[in-house]
DNA sequence: AGCTAACAGTTGAATTTGTAACTAACAAGG
DNA sequence: CCTTGTTAGTTACAAATTCAACTGTTAGCT
């Protein structure tokens, strides 16, 4: 039985060992502020993100753009009309889709965290060098695309 | 009210929100693996890891290193416990420590894994360049230090 | 039209996680 | 010794997540 292992391999060396740390550690602070400001989950903040952002779409859109699964996404979308920040219609052509929107409340707690967001990720990266942060997004999005 | 947001600054810009992605997205094919060749949970595989990697140490200490809340290391090690794959030692002078120690079925499933993960982690590694690798790493144990 | 399959979204039960309170063990000052 | 405080680890309960089955709707075939 050959030992094939690299006696350098650690724990701290496996990539998504590593990222899941990164991950969590780089999101604690911006939890605090959606939890704490407006009682957010994390599918919630991303649903309000993507309605922001793209404007009016399906539940699942969101949900293969963002990767996240269909009844975590149908359970954000419950909490975030409850709390009057969407509204959701019914596509009058094919009553399957029903589309959502921000409403104003919901467009200003977007553009409130968007701002939150843009911060505190200009400060994350100020650690870095602006051609050492973008190699690292482009790195993460080819990680993060599976393809 | 002055707009201060930055018109290039999506979601998918978001550190934090990239990290997450390329974490759950690279974690994917390892998950499945220690999952289905031994049933465990991510706390477990990693609590497996340390013991493997370091060697005799407490449930604490585990906890400290990786990052993970004590009752997370505390079921891990009773389902590591109960699946024989770690024994339990009190520490004779202060009894309130417990040491930890894999069984050689501990071991054995930590060798199988840890090779797994080598060779995972060489495969997600081997799309980059070796000075782009190392560069990522680096950035995201900055990331992850939250120093 | 009528049947079958596919699709968007929801719900319920089982699993997992988070929070807080708890037990047991030790330490240090009086 | 005997409080008071701290520490390692556990447990109980609530919250969140997962998985599978479900509803309602449309499309395509015959």
């Amino acid at each position: 039985m050959r030992d094939t292992s690299d006696e350098t391999f650690e724990l701290a060396d496996f990539l998504p060992y590593l990222l899941n740390q990164a991950a969590e550690a780089s999101g604690q602070e911006f939890q605090t502020i959606y939890k704490g400001r407006y009682g957010m989950l994390r599918t919630e903040w991303r649903v309000l993100f993507h309605l922001g952002i793209y404007g009016r779409m399906t539940a699942k859109e969101i949900g293969e753009r963002a990767v996240i699964h269909k009844t975590k996404v149908s359970r954000a979308v419950q909490k975030l009309a409850a709390r009057r920040f969407i509204t959701r219609e019914r596509h009058a052509a094919d009553r399957r889709f029903e589309y959502l929107d921000l409403t104003t409340a919901g467009r200003a707690a977007y553009r409130d965290l968007h701002e939150v967001a843009r911060q505190y990720d200009a400060r994350l990266t100020s650690q870095f060098s602006d051609e050492e942060t973008a190699l690292l997004r482009s790195m993460l999005k080819r990680l993060a695309g599976g393809r």
